[in-house]
DNA sequence: TGTACATCAGTGAACGCGCGTTCACTGATGTAC
DNA sequence: TGTACATCAGTGAACGCGCGTTCACTGATGTAC
């Protein structure tokens, strides 16, 4: 108790190692047999650490993907989602594109953590929760620039609220089928996903194609 | 052996009776808990029947699930997916909204089974293949109806197959979020949707609403 | 039509597997003096 | 700096709960003669 001297924690370094090594093997072993599919003992088993020791650092697996969900929006803090300076008006296609553009790289990063949380909102209602904490500023934020668009003289398909669910619904849908799903005859670059949806969300299927 | 007489068999009419009983206490609490939360002792329980009834009928919840589907899609051959005649022309708006309108009309008769299979695709392969040959035929129909509008002049803003994946992506989870999710603020009726989906299609966030 | 036997849907308690969780133990790191 | 003791991360075999599945039994329906 009189401690507190502790230099650097050799103890607390190695703690903090396994930790992490946990947090990625589940991450892999997520990614590969997804988050619902996978026992405790394999994430120990891929992180090469008895069953045990997963004990030390979370209560159960549903911790375990918090934790993950942590991290990730801890990186995203000072990334995509809120950096960046970028039109407020979806009347001008580069903000449209922009939004897509932020999303979709998002979306490629951490696909794994958000496949994770869709498959545990399924069976756990804390995680419903978190899921919709998790995409809703970003629908708040598209429902704003409709809104600005919607006054310098854009007619929306409907009230903005239902426009931005739509976009938000594309988004997501679409990056799931190809970022997620077992490969289909096609490969698709990020630009050409990008462009793909910029052209649809701004004009539909008599969007153009490039917009920026 | 020299049987085969039986008249209008009471005993299979029982038998078939518990079975269908099964099917549609199985739906209802699909629909309450979700596919995967439900164990097999809460559908005989809900059907009023003991717990080894079900296995007289079915081998194991995947099989109950399967003929759930199969059901689904017997009704479906002689409605929405096959009937009716429609112009298979996307240039023509009503086309669409008449595409759009028999996917939201099926998806909201169905939902239940339809939630039941994405969710049991996330944990056996099997349902996997499942879904994709659900959602393929539609898929497809659509794309071949935008090569339709592309030698009609329309210029799409991606390669057809795109733009049926990203049509049919946005129908799917837009349903999703409407239909099946926890109420949100704003109740939605069929035709608001409807439209709201084929102003967005057709124009995107440029559509002026009522189309046909 | 009646009797004896066979078949089958349905019952629910018991069984057993899979997997999450625990726990007595080990060895290394940290602390006291 | 050295010694004795305390703490803690990590180990993996064992435990036990939940739930799918079985099975001996019941009673009703069907069949044979």
């Amino acid at each position: 108790m009189t401690g507190q001297k502790t230099p650097a924690g050799t103890r607390k370094e190695q703690a903090a190692r396994t930790q992490t090594d946990l947090k990625s093997a589940a991450r892999r072993v997520f990614a590969r047999r997804g988050y619902l599919n996978t026992k405790i003992t394999d994430i120990t088993r891929e992180a090469g650490r008895a069953t045990g020791s997963f004990y030390t650092h979370f209560p159960d697996k549903e911790s375990l993907l918090e934790a993950m969900l942590a991290d990730m929006l801890a990186g995203a803090d000072e990334q995509v989602l809120t950096s960046g300076t970028h039109s407020p008006d979806f009347s001008d296609p580069d903000a449209v594109r922009w939004h897509v553009d932020a999303f979709w790289r998002f979306f490629s990063e951490h696909r794994t953590e958000l496949v994770a949380v869709q498959q545990a909102a399924l069976i756990d209602p804390r995680f419903a929760e978190h899921l919709k904490e998790l995409y809703a500023p970003d629908v708040d934020e598209i429902r704003d620039h409709l809104s600005h668009a919607e006054r310098a003289g854009v007619r929306l398909p409907a009230d903005a609220q239902l426009v931005a669910t739509m976009i938000s619904s594309l988004m997501l849908q679409f990056a799931m089928v190809w970022l997620v799903g077992p490969d289909l005859g096609r490969r698709l670059d990020d630009e050409e996903a990008v462009d793909a949806l910029t052209g649809f969300i701004l004009y539909g299927l008599h969007g153009s194609g490039r917009t920026g």
